[in-house]
DNA sequence: AAAAACTATCGTATATTTGCGATAGTAGTT
DNA sequence: AACTACTATCGCAAATATACGATAGTTTTT
């Protein structure tokens, strides 16, 4: 939530990077993109019988992708058929790189990975 | 939430995934870690002093990315000092561009980005 | 015009997330 | 032993996310 009056302002990027990271927090949104790569595109029925979810969650599970950007859906009534929108899957791929890349291991700390 | 009585079944690296991107779902998390990028490593004081934010709730954050392997703390009483888990770093960055580097553009939707 | 096929949206219930202040804990300092 | 410094955790409130069934909308088929 968000109690205080002033929204914290953050740069751009981070934003956008954490909208992007937001709609692949979960599993299914995951396995949908997966699917839409091995497939290059397909309808939302198809998606509906992989997965063991009623066909209103899948629905909400590809609005949350399309509004994030990663997907776009092209109406071909009574169907829709999806597709990774190319332009901003490139532009989260970019901001995802740039985050990993910018570290660089070091032994600032000493204790080992919790196993 | 979940109300199915049956956990839908994703494969290990499709959920590790989701976790991963699950906590970099937030602006302040980004931030932090690209800190912590630059730095190196700090205390929880320190990050604390870059946000309008209450201490309790850096804190939460904190122990979120912990939770999530991103970040390791090293006890150093009664600060703690925080910095990227190496080992995490590199798996999560390794999923991430597994994820990007599958999709091959082609021209399954012929609608364009909505701008 | 009615029916069928397919998908999005609405309404609802529950779970999780986010944020805060207050409190507890831990080790060094006085 | 009390005090200080620093951080984590607790308890709460509000917002958001997740999932479902039911319903509405759109186009083709009958």
């Amino acid at each position: 939530m968000k109690r205080t009056l002033e929204e914290v302002d953050y740069k751009s990027d981070t934003e956008e990077l954490a909208r992007f990271a937001k709609a692949l927090g979960h599993p299914t949104r995951i396995a949908i993109l997966k699917h839409l790569e091995s497939k290059n595109s397909c309808y939302t029925g198809e998606i509906v019988n992989i997965f063991p979810l009623a066909q209103s969650t899948i629905s909400q599970h590809l609005k949350e992708l399309k509004n994030s950007g990663l997907i776009k859906g092209e109406l071909n009534p009574p169907k829709v058929k999806y597709c990774i929108d190319t332009y901003n899957w490139e532009k989260a791929k970019e901001l995802f790189s740039n985050l990993f890349d910018s570290y660089v291991p070091n032994n600032s700390c000493t204790v080992n990975t919790k196993k």
